[in-house]
DNA sequence: CCTGAACTGCACCCACGGTACAGTAGCCAT
DNA sequence: ATGGCTACTGTACCGTGGGTGCAGTTCAGG
């Protein structure tokens, strides 16, 4: 019942309802990436539902206001977190993976060397990597709604053909010694990631994940390499 | 303004408040029990933030009060039910490892059977794998005290262990043909399950997570079997 | 028959997600 | 220089969810 409350309220005329904001605006985009940054680290640590506008407004110096003035609503920063994190990983992945690929002719030394350069990445980050924001979601996912489950899933499916495409071009040259599908081969690189990050989480231990990569790594050479 | 509300009502001296409770009270544990797999299932959809206290008690037909009979708060009921899977998950790993054991006195043999074993245990889930509950939290962790956090921790690390002692006792029959340690394959064991689960949920496709198991169970076939 | 475990009902509080809307500061093109 | 647009601020309000507190009720078992 909004017309009994206006009714108490003073109603001074027009004017002299706000009288002066402290801060200016920013530059287009520089606010929804600070809060789309925040957001990715707290969902990370609390999840998504453990996550709240009003501590992501107050890191990022803005009202709520300002928050819907950029996100229609949660599920709208949701979509908008997973679309950032899908395309960042992407490029990172295909960085290493063409930067690997521009040194080595053959496909099993580029994609062992990937993985090498993968392994050193992540062993590197101060803290461990802070997680997959695609297994995040998955463990909630009925918070979401279709299409970011949509998003989620080609996501995954994009890194499962990066690897499976390098594995089936190993395969043609080096036939495998067990009779592993490329598929499965390149789900196992997803998985470990995924998996690895929460063996590392879990045990406190940010070298898990670097060397179940170098593990993996050592799986191919003893599928693929000959001799 | 619930203080109007409260004038309104009549107040009667003392008593007559309550007229009668419809349901009786039920066996020991076992509204608790109920309440516990509820939650579960909802924390593995939904998240712990995600899952509220109120849709609980509705599926499980009890009120507030009742709720926190069982337990003292929100976070007595994600220790609970942390303790309750990494009881059960103990119990299903340590039972599919003896009666592989029991009929393989070889330790490699035996492993490789409790593999296959896994494996057709979550390929014949009818729903797939309803998830890890350890994995679920650790992208959760900061909504959760620190001892919840050491159980978590604990109970990880006893399966790392059960899978390192197996992999101890085959490395020293057959001795590696790689340099790989055995703990890094013990937590291999673990990454591949909590991944497999997620690239299971993330592509839709419950057979990824035996296929995984099945891929690991040849890895090690090539590591330890010799000829 | 009485006790205690297992609840119900009611009242109340604060945090959080969300809605609605009016006002405004600074930049940019005309 | 002015008007319009973008990027916000401030205020008010609502429903839901997590809790708290406590008195009362039911029923099984000793």
């Amino acid at each position: 019942m909004p017309d009994a409350t206006t009714a108490t309220k003073p109603k001074p005329a027009k004017p002299a309802a706000t009288p002066a904001p402290a801060r200016a605006p920013r530059k287009r985009g520089e606010t929804r990436e600070r809060i789309l940054a925040l957001a990715e680290a707290a969902v990370l640590e609390k999840g998504f539902a453990g996550t709240s506008i009003d501590e992501l407004i107050a890191a990022a110096g803005i009202t709520k206001s300002g928050f819907f003035y950029h996100f229609k609503d949660k599920g709208d920063l949701a979509r908008a977190l997973m679309q950032r994190y899908i395309e960042a990983n992407d490029e990172i992945l295909l960085g290493i993976l063409k930067r690997a690929e521009e040194l080595n002719d053959d496909p099993l030394h580029g994609f062992l060397v990937a993985l090498r350069m993968l392994a050193e990445l992540v062993a590197d980050l101060p803290n461990g990597h802070p997680g997959c924001l695609v297994a995040a979601f998955t463990y909630q996912d009925q918070l979401f709604s279709r299409d970011i489950r949509a998003l989620m899933e080609r996501g995954n499916q994009g890194w499962r053909e990066m690897y499976r495409d390098r594995l089936a071009r190993i395969a043609e040259r080096y036939p495998p010694r067990i009779p592993a599908s490329v598929d499965d081969l390149a789900d196992m690189a997803n998985a470990l990631m995924d998996g690895g990050i929460i063996q590392s989480k879990v045990m406190k231990d940010p070298q898990v994940l670097p060397r179940q990569i170098m593990l993996y790594r050592d799986f191919l050479r003893m599928v693929f390499q000959p001799g």
